[in-house]
DNA sequence: TTAATATATTGCAATATTACGATAAATATT
DNA sequence: AATATTTATCGTAATATTGCAATATATTAA
């Protein structure tokens, strides 16, 4: 089937799974790396940066676009891509709140 | 093709997205989540918890445990699964000094 | 206008994921 | 031993993801 039943779970456990789904391949780890790295926009050498071929960057820049991740900005020619802070924040507290689950538990059972 | 190219990758970048990975599907949030809730063994309740076939459940349950994020002990005929706490809090490290790039940025560019 | 440059989209092949019925394996109960 | 109970595995169908060549689109430069 490959199609997930989002009908049986709650929506934050959905918009969890989503966070975590983007996140979940290792061009799109290094893609916001980077942009979190040059601390600036980002004119389109990521494809140069990150080892894969221009199309396959391009649809994972569109995925963290969707998401809310980052934002691109046409200039020229070029677009100009760079973290949406404000979003990633509200992801950031998202997925800090499912992680830090194990500071209310008290003890290991098995 | 299907097929990430995870020799380009540095191990970080593919850690993180591994984790990330394992927690981008609703099901395994839910059965986290559950296994924190009820803070002790769960005994195959997860079926009933989780509205999908034992054999999925089963499946999501050997994600997890392959990622050492579960441990599963057997009681007799029943499994008694929890969470490895060790193991999270590792986990939770790795991701959070991700998420927390954005503490070292100082504004947005576009 | 034409050519060059940069990015997006399309189409497709290969592989991965999700879900579940059927069945196996392992232990408990009678 | 025979049966019941619980979980794991196998097999399979449907869908998703990844990656890239080819191509389209859009802007800039000549």
């Amino acid at each position: 089937m490959g199609l997930t039943k989002t009908e049986m779970f709650t929506d934050l456990q959905n918009e969890i799974s989503l966070f975590a789904k983007v996140l979940g391949h290792p061009a799109r780890v290094a893609i916001l790396q980077h942009l979190f790295k040059i601390d600036t926009c980002v004119c389109g050498d990521l494809v140069n940066e990150i080892g894969l071929a221009q199309p396959t960057i391009s649809q994972h820049l569109k995925e963290l676009k969707q998401l809310g991740l980052i934002k691109g900005n046409i200039e020229g020619t070029s677009v100009c891509y760079c973290i949406n802070t404000e979003n990633w924040t509200k992801m950031k507290e998202i997925m800090s709140q499912f992680l830090n689950l194990d500071i209310l538990k008290k003890e290991d059972c098995c």
